[in-house]
DNA sequence: ATAAACCAAGCAAGCGCTTGGTTTGTGGAA
DNA sequence: TTCCACAAACCAAGCGCTTGCTTGGTTTAT
């Protein structure tokens, strides 16, 4: 039985992380998140990685490029799982509850220090860059409305979609400050507590 | 008649921000917020006030000693903002409505961007600064809990009272990445949205 | 007269990245 | 199977620049 990642690797939406260039995307999430962008050092990263620091540069043309590719990888993964999460839901409920269970997962598991540094470190891409990643949300997003949306025409929730899913966008994410599965709570009970949030409001 | 800042100046909350120290104070606040801690240069900031980088450390020991500044005269001020805000409402749901308020005023006002540098730069804290910090939050964070305690006591929220404190303060403090007050929608509008999604959940 | 505020110059360390050369892995002809 | 051609992966060394911070002396304000 393949996994979702080894699915979505063939089919090419993320790099193998046990690839050359994987190992390397994945260590580089760890140090960005705990240590942040900048004071990362490219010979930090071939340090963790057990190269030289020169030899960073055959697979990536620059420091920043690494940066961008954690993020592209991180977002292209977890599009697809949610338009797949999607396709399995029937009613708008249904479907928010994914959602929610989707980003949590996507903050908290495998693209957990990616997505941080995908909040945390936007700053330090270019102007180009940040263009670009947007695109790659925009789709990403779309899926959020389009579902909040069917559950505002069902009555399911109240206010405004657009600032109910930027609540949602805060309140989701900055649970990688505080939330862990050790803690006692599963994901799936705080995924209901988010439910409830988002749910006659 | 004298303003809300100029009173916790007097009283020694904060530093007068048109000090030397407090405006390399604000403008480290500025840089902070748009370029990163790490990205913002002693040059730089020694650039926006008009004086020699050297002579920035006539005022602080250390790069990192104005980091820890801006996040603790944010801290300080805000907290005695919200005791004081909490001392003139009566019932719970006013207090929280108040608490909201002051969380999105300190967000997109006077120390907004200190309050983005407290949560996007509080990496770049050495450890002891990090505890420091922590402990200013601390009665902070109290202040919260015993309203939303209260609140709950009243049947006016349903989930508990940690977590939903957790989630408001994701959604709270996103919103300084795209509330814009000149975008139609006023702080008191934004506030009760917010209070919407606090109760009953 | 005294201290706070500031300047001008520069040091030592660390940074991203380059360079020229070596090792490793792979596919096809002999 | 053996051989070799070739590209991908990596190393060792270090260049040029920027960084936080220091130093010794000067200006400003009271």
């Amino acid at each position: 039985m393949k996994s979702e990642l080894e699915i979505l690797v063939e089919e090419g939406y993320v790099t193998n992380p046990e690839s050359a260039r994987g190992r390397l995307l994945v260590k580089a999430a760890h140090l960005f998140k705990i240590k942040g962008y900048e004071r990362t050092t490219v010979r930090d990263l071939a340090n963790e990685v057990g190269i030289q620091s020169g030899s960073i540069f055959h697979h990536f043309k620059t420091k920043e490029e690494i940066l961008k590719a954690v993020m592209e990888e991180a977002i292209r993964y977890n599009t697809e799982r949610m338009k797949r999460a999607l396709a399995n839901s029937q009613t708008a409920k249904e479907k928010l509850l994914e959602l929610i269970k989707c980003e949590l997962t996507s903050i908290t598991g495998f693209t957990g220090e990616a997505m941080t540094v995908l909040v945390y470190e936007w700053r330090s891409l270019s102007a180009e860059s940040q263009a670009y990643i947007l695109s790659l949300r925009d789709i990403y997003e779309q899926l959020w409305l389009d579902t909040l949306n069917q559950a505002k025409e069902e009555g399911l929730i109240k206010g405004d979609t657009f600032i109910l899913r930027r609540f949602l966008t805060g309140a989701l994410s900055w649970t990688t400050t505080w939330f862990d599965e050790r803690g006692g709570m599963t994901l799936d009970e705080l995924a209901e507590q988010a439910l409830l949030l988002a749910l006659k409001s």
